[in-house]
DNA sequence: ATCCGATTGTGACATTTGTCATCGTTTCAG
DNA sequence: CTGAAACGATGACAAATGTCACAATCGGAT
């Protein structure tokens, strides 16, 4: 069950983990199973842990004054799901995660956090990631100022062909920013 | 000359330095100048440095295959500057950051990070600065995708006043992914 | 002081994208 | 199986934003 991340983790982190700090990371992770649109975190509650996706798929969105949804993040297998403002400062969050698919997730409490930090392949892959992420959304901000709709999605496709399959369309429309309807004419074969 | 580093260091890392950390510190960075247009790192290039503005203010923009500039990040003092995917693994930048005024910054090159990380508040204060920076990215992308141009203009005069201040318009509709001339009209009296 | 480039403002118009209404299709719980 | 809800497509139109052209103004260098 753990082995999805311990191999994470070694990929990551460019260093093995031994067996101690295995029984380490065992002990501090735990399995979650969430159903269909059951919520990870929400809007207005402190976003309790940190989770790793062994199985299914989840957005992050915020709700906005007019009831619409925006989404931020979508996320399937291998991937992170937590709310960092909300986790690290035990602060209300201004999100919504819910799972879109059946879910089996890792769950990294807040005070378990500090004891994992001090495995060293952990610091290094958290750094990774932290590194990582921060390219992501750099790039997310850098095209979403340059490029018009078409080429966003475009580019979308190219980088995420799996969570395009698995999410419905309204809600990539969302994550890119444009209404559903341009997107639907998006894909229309005419234009492609 | 490093005291506005120090000062920063301790509120960020929420801890002191002790004066032999003090002298790592001052042994790890430099003093650097840059006259108004000097590039601090160019597109294709390594970025060998991050900075911490003492004086000054920077951009950070990429050029398209129209050669249009989109400017991703606007900085000054008590900011810091670097392109991170570029100076961690130290390959080439997508980015320019150039000088938009007269500056002073601290320099620190990429094989000095490793020293200077074995200072815990120095550690403690990169992850809190990791922290905010990805707040602040994940807000821009939730804003942009959220808001029409007159909000985002209203948000981001109300976020950062003293930048509005010293960059000309056309960099500030840059950095909000909107036409020179929209932001001109959103200026004008009548609509606000 | 003066000149030149950078910056800003503005009108006219084009293009992109959003909004609203509606309909057909798919999915899924009961 | 079946009905309701979710999803996706599409036309008509509206609104937002971009593009182009040009004028006005500002500001620094000589």
């Amino acid at each position: 069950m753990y082995e999805p991340l311990f191999n994470y983790i070694e990929r990551y982190a460019r260093a093995g983990i031994a067996d101690g700090e295995k029984d380490i990371i065992r002990s501090a992770f735990e399995l979650k199973r969430l159903s269909k649109k059951q919520y990870f975190s929400e809007e207005g509650k402190v976003c309790l842990y940190t989770g790793f996706i062994l199985k299914g798929a989840f957005r992050q969105y915020s709700v906005d004054d007019s009831g619409m949804e925006h989404i931020l993040q979508l996320a399937i297998e291998n991937w992170w799901i937590v709310d960092r403002q909300s986790y690290i400062n035990q602060t209300p969050s201004a999100y919504f995660i819910e799972a879109w698919e059946d879910a089996e997730v890792l769950i990294l409490p807040r005070a378990k956090l500090d004891v994992i930090l001090t495995i060293p392949a952990i610091q290094s892959m958290f750094w990774q990631m932290s590194e990582n992420n921060h390219i992501a959304f750099q790039k997310r901000v850098d095209d979403t100022i340059s490029l018009n709709a078409v080429k966003r999605y475009e580019n979308f496709e190219r980088l995420y062909p799996q969570i395009v399959q698995r999410f419905p369309q309204h809600q990539i429309a969302s994550y890119l920013g444009i209404a559903r309807e341009t997107l639907s004419r998006i894909r229309r074969p005419s234009s492609r």
